[in-house]
DNA sequence: TAGTGGTCTAGACCACGCT
DNA sequence: GCGTGGTCTAGACCACTAG
């Protein structure tokens, strides 16, 4: 399959030539497109995983759609189906990708059914998850906080889209929130547009700018509701609210959006999973 | 190595000598279910890993000790060595065993330093996770409320442990914690057991009665401090803290722990990883 | 029937830890 | 040097989906 790999583990032995000087260490030549320093051991599949991310990132593969097979994927990159199996099989761990048996492996998407609430950790005490209604508060351009840009990896100064919305269960107002997204990837968004829009967030996200949420990282704590979240919440001041801080990323661990969230918990609570 | 399988992954068909009644317990086990393709269908390294997980489960291995080798597990299944692998692959993603290049497979604890802060998920907001200062405020045997029997899976009035206390960073209470564990699990469980014992709760329930944490499900709300927690974690009656009711399982998903912390979440927070 | 992912096997070599 | 887990390959067959 490789008969030109001097130190890869692949069955045909090394013959050749006396390229063995590199033979103790790395790599195929997947990686000779990057430069290669000694120690850095990189398995196949790993090197096979990140051009398939760098796919994904580029645009090659979209949201929804049908990746190539991984007979196809093994002959373009030269390695077993196996190896491309492994590296997506990781890929699909991570909810890059998700795998159909018999159909084929397809690039994650915020639109399909089962991602509704992938990042919605708060639940209802009684009965089912339900997706909430949305109204939007304020939209508007601002110039970056020093705190927004850092957490955003952008200049202070630069336009960031700001929105404040409330989130209603059974129309009961349950989360207030405040988001901020970089003004350079997010330009037409609107309140029209958001309003118009029935879904998660995440999915028109995805749809009108490009940009899709691979991960994100919470922080919670217990806040005591101010002025205006009472009055937004229709709550007393005072009152305990759950207190969410998040940074979503896309691909390539870039920090895309910043968001707080308040969290009415009476009658509901935040759910997560240890293992 | 299987010319002849018509349509089954095992790799012997069952038939054999007729003395194998007994040497056939695990093969039969597994070339039944293999062959039963119409109602349910399970793969061989599920089986494997099922077999596995009853040896973790009975304690042919505990805690802490070095498992046998893929090649031997093998042997004693009689399956290849890469059905072997995969099963300890998902076993070694659930945090069941660890796997060490070079030296084999072992029973995870929570004796080990990796595993100190596998279920505590509060983080200081500067600073590197230290762990926390113990003191027992109350240990004491009761009769299960329905609530808690009904968390526990035990029957109401049974014998439970209750304990009391509060965990201090840098000499500040931060956590007010009640805990209920099934009495007859936890016999010996007394107050000066708990005050000798150095260390994470859980790796003196492994060490001192058998039980292993393998999961825990958390629900998380905002709640207004009482009397009795403000006193104790010397704080303003109504002061905002984070609700965290947790129930742990041990091996079979039975629960052997049902406990309510309640978090001061001024210079710490919660941390939790969405993907 | 064809194509895809899913399972299973067998054998090779690599990286690591210990003796 | 040896045994362990880790990687990679090759080929077979199974399960699912769709034309």
């Amino acid at each position: 399959m490789n008969p030109d790999l001097p130190n890869s583990p692949v069955p045909e032995p090394v013959s050749q030539t006396g390229l063995t000087s590199s033979a103790s260490y790395t790599q195929s030549n997947l990686a000779q497109s990057a430069t290669q320093l000694a120690p850095t051991f990189s398995p196949l599949y790993q090197q096979i995983k990140a051009l398939i991310t760098q796919s994904l990132q580029s645009g090659e593969w979209k949201p929804g759609e049908l990746i190539p097979s991984e007979v196809e994927l093994a002959v373009r990159f030269k390695v077993s189906q196996g190896t491309v199996r492994k590296a997506i099989d990781e890929l699909s761990a991570e909810n890059l990708v998700v795998r159909r048996q018999g159909k084929g492996t397809f690039v994650a998407t915020h639109h399909e059914a089962r991602a509704q609430f992938r990042f919605l950790r708060l639940k209802p005490d009684v009965g089912i998850q339900q997706y909430p209604n949305n109204r939007f508060v304020e939209v508007k351009r601002i110039r970056a906080p020093a705190e927004i840009a850092k957490l955003l990896d952008i200049k202070v100064g630069d336009s960031v889209v700001y929105i404040r919305r409330v989130q209603s269960f059974d129309g009961v107002p349950t989360i207030l929130e405040d988001l901020w997204l970089p003004g350079a990837i997010f330009k037409g968004l609107t309140a029209d547009l958001l309003n118009e829009y029935k879904g998660p967030m995440y999915a028109l996200f995805e749809t009108e700018f490009g940009t899709h949420m691979i991960r994100a990282s919470e922080q919670l704590r217990a806040v005591a509701a101010d002025a205006v979240a009472a009055e937004l919440l229709k709550i007393d001041i005072g009152s305990p609210l759950l207190n969410v801080e998040r940074v979503s990323y896309t691909y390539g661990d870039k920090p895309v959006e910043f968001r707080r969230g308040l969290y009415l918990t009476l009658n509901h609570h935040y759910q997560n999973e240890l293992s």
